[in-house]
This record gives structure tokens, C-alpha cells and sequence, in this order.
DNA sequence: TTGTTGACCTCTT
DNA sequence: CAAGAGGCCAACA
């Protein structure tokens, strides 16, 4: 019996590829690229949601780092309307530039100040509400 | 290969 | 009430 806490890289990998369950590229990212492609316009989430929806709370951390790579990926994924649970625009750092989240979001009717959304508990939506 | 970091969230002291 | 630590998964050095 070997110990299956030490992951290593070639287990990842395999796991990554082989997908036991059957599922083939369907990993946290693509999940979360999903869901947030599915948030309507003027609305906005939060990466805590996304996690939850997804089953995995804890891992909130992942949706920000699977935004990460939401500007390369097709079709591009708003990340803009994805903020922290707070309503700040945390990752708009991130972005081309740090007004472009906050433009995006005026521009479809949600106000940004001071970083943080307006009415934040009024333009979230839920995930969970549509899936 | 291991170790650290990262656009977070929640609980505990 | 405020601050600190823990936990998740994935990519980078």
C-alpha cells in the first residue's frame, strides 16, 4: 500500500489525463469558466459563490487563480463582474488595466467606488440560482 | 523533484 | 470588534 497523501507530479498528471471518472477535460477551471460565462450582464458574483456552486467552498482561492488565465481562454470569460465576497474589485490589479474592471462594470449599469461595488448585495447573482 | 505563491473564504483567539 | 491562522487546488521557480 503506498501512502496516496503524497501526491506526485505523475499522479496529477495522471489524474489530469486519465480522469478516473471518466471526465476528460473537466477540471476546477473549466468549471469556473463556465460559471462565470454564465453570469448575466449587470451582474455580479463572487468567487466564494463560484466555489460553493462548484461544491468546493474552501477553494475559493482557485476561481481567482482560474481567472488568472479567463482573458486567455475562449470565449473570454468577465471576469470583470467576478469580485471578492466583500464586493471589492480585488483583482482589477490583474487586469490590462486597473480601470478597465471598473469601466467594464460601469458600463453595464453596476457603480464602482472607491474600488468597491455599489449595491453590491443588489447586482450579485447567484450561481447556484441558475444551475 | 520539492517548495512557495496566489484575483479567497471561514473559523478561532 | 479586530487580527491571525488554516485550508483548498494549481502553476511557477
Amino acid at each position: 500500500m503506498k501512502t496516496p497523501k503524497k501526491r506526485t507530479v505523475k499522479a496529477q498528471e495522471k489524474a489530469m489525463t486519465l480522469r478516473p471518472s471518466g471526465t476528460r477535460e473537466e477540471s476546477f477551471f473549466e468549471l469556473v469558466y463556465q460559471v462565470a460565462r454564465q453570469i448575466p450582464k449587470g451582474r455580479v458574483t463572487s468567487y466564494g459563490a463560484i466555489a460553493a456552486c462548484l461544491g468546493t467552498k474552501l477553494s475559493a482561492r482557485m476561481v481567482g487563480w482560474a481567472m488568472n488565465g479567463a482573458h486567455k481562454v475562449r470565449p473570454k470569460v468577465p471576469a470583470h463582474r467576478v469580485v471578492n465576497r466583500n464586493g471589492m474589485l480585488s483583482g482589477r490589479h490583474h487586469f490590462a488595466t486597473e480601470t478597465l474592471m471598473q469601466e467594464l462594470l460601469e458600463k453595464e449599469g453596476i457603480k464602482v467606488q472607491d474600488d468597491q461595488v455599489l449595491d453590491f448585495k443588489q447586482h450579485f447573482w447567484d450561481p447556484m440560482e441558475q444551475l
